[in-house]
Parts: structure tokens; sequence; C-alpha cells
DNA sequence: TTGCTGATGTTAGGTCTTATGACATTGCAT
DNA sequence: ATGCAATGTCATAAGACCTAACATCAGCAA
């Protein structure tokens, strides 16, 4: 499995071959960028090249987009699979002591408190079409 | 299947991607082209777009002019892989006749003069490294 | 309504990349 | 030595992409 990711997270594509395949234009992909959701590397050159993760992001993007969730509501739901990515990470490399337990039960609180205050934070989760 | 072969024939790399993959010159891939042995798409703007096929048949001439085949009998051997290709499929379509086992036989006897002969041709099949 | 902000469009000027075609080079094979 | 195959190199033109700035337009707040 290794290898796959390895390919997966190989920049060799263009921007203009990722607007062809996902459809977006030039412009939302560089702000896109801008806003943190994706890291494309760059050539010798300078331009920007992406992976095959940076088009299945893209993809996600679009789809939650289109679903009424709006850039904050996407940055935090990235943020949220980057914690639980590094949480795998972490207890796959050693065994869980009891701080460990202590702190992960104190990082889910903040988690918690954070969810339910969501509206006191810079921007609002929901969006235009589709209210719940 | 269907689908996995649809996406390696998709046309998305630019030629500078392709250069990287294959560690092959632009000219040499373009000479290769110019050879029949590729047929990469083109975009909007007259740029070549190679498929992952079209890599793997990259790699491949890069394996095949390490053993000592010239372009010549690169050409042979693709020629051979279409005419199994066509073959497999017309067998999948329908069921062989008579006819179609002596035509086979004829084509196979006709293959292996060729072969034998082939220092006659334009070009001889073998060169340079690794001698037989 | 008026004004602000988020997401995207559009444009301009500059740089990088690719296309084509020609000529040069290198190494075999005759 | 000659010829051909495979590749290098160069010039010129055009296409793709970059950054930065200003424009638009819908939704929301005051």
């Amino acid at each position: 499995m290794k290898e796959k990711e390895l390919r997966r997270s190989m920049a060799v594509f263009p921007i203009g071959t990722v607007m062809k395949l996902t459809d977006l234009t030039a412009r939302q992909i560089r702000y896109y960028e801008a806003q943190g959701l994706i890291q494309p590397q760059r050539n010798e050159g300078n331009r920007r090249m992406y992976s095959l993760n940076d088009i299945d992001v893209l993809l996600d993007i679009k789809d939650y987009l289109a679903e009424g969730i709006n850039m904050a509501g996407i940055k935090h739901i990235y943020d949220m699979k980057q914690r639980e990515k590094q949480k795998k990470q972490a207890d796959l490399k050693r065994p869980v002591t009891d701080a460990d337990v202590r702190r992960i039960f104190h990082d889910e609180l903040l988690q918690q408190g954070r969810l339910q205050n969501e509206q006191h934070d810079a921007a609002p989760l929901f969006h235009k079409h589709k209210p719940l």
C-alpha cells in the first residue's frame, strides 16, 4: 500500500489538466490553495503541479460547496481529518499510556466545546442552500 | 476492468511530466511518436497530452532499446502485440471456423518467414549491446 | 436600504513550456 | 569512408501559467 500512496501524492498534473478533471476554474483552484486546503508542489519554473490526492480534495470541495458548506466549514472538516490522521499515526507508533488517555479525553472535551460554540467563531458553518 | 482501462487511456500528462516520469528527452518522445509507437492526443492548444498507457509504452521502449533492439524491432514487437489483441477480440466475438484456422496458420507461417528474413528488411532486428 | 464580505470573474504584463523544422553529432554497419 | 538511425541543439512562434489588481454579485448585518 505504501507505493500506491506515493503514486497518489506525486505532483504530476499542471493546472490545466486539473481544471478539466475537476471542472473548476484556475481561479477557484488557486483560491482553495490560498485557503490552505491544498498545497500543490511547484516545478522548476514555478508552476503548480498537482497530485491525485490534490484532485480528490478539490472534488470533495466541490461537493461540499454544492451542499452549501462554505470555506470555513470545509476548512474545519479538513482540520478534523488532519487530526484523525495524526491520531491514527501516533496510535500505531507506541502503546497508549494513562497520560495519553487523559490527553485524548481532554482533547475530545475541548473539541465538543468548540463545535457547540461554532456560531461565535469567525464564520458560520453553514450557508445558503439546503438549510437544515 | 472497463473503467480502469479508460483511466489508463485518458490523455492527462503534458510532455514535461512524461519526461520526468520516463527520464526521456522531449526529442526522444516525439521521435518515438514519429515512428508510430505512440499516438498522444493533442489539446486545444496543439500540445501533446499523454496517457498512462503511453507512458507504459515509452518505458517499454526504453527497456527494449537498452536491450539492443532498434526501432524497427520495437515496431515489429508492437505490431505483433496489436495483432494479438485484435485476434483475442475477434475470438471473443465469434466461434472459430475452419477458415479461421487456415488463416491463422497462414498468418503464422508468414510471420515466421518475416522473422527469419529480418536482416534483408530495411533495418536489422538487433543492435549494439548484449549480442546474443 | 446601505455597506461589507466571501467566492469568483476578468484583465494585464511577464515568464515558462511546448511545437516545429532545420542542422549537427555520434555510432554502427557496409 | 559513407550512409543511416537515434538523438542533441537551436531559433522562432504560440500556448499555458503566474501574480496582482480590480470587478462582480449574492447574502448578510446594521
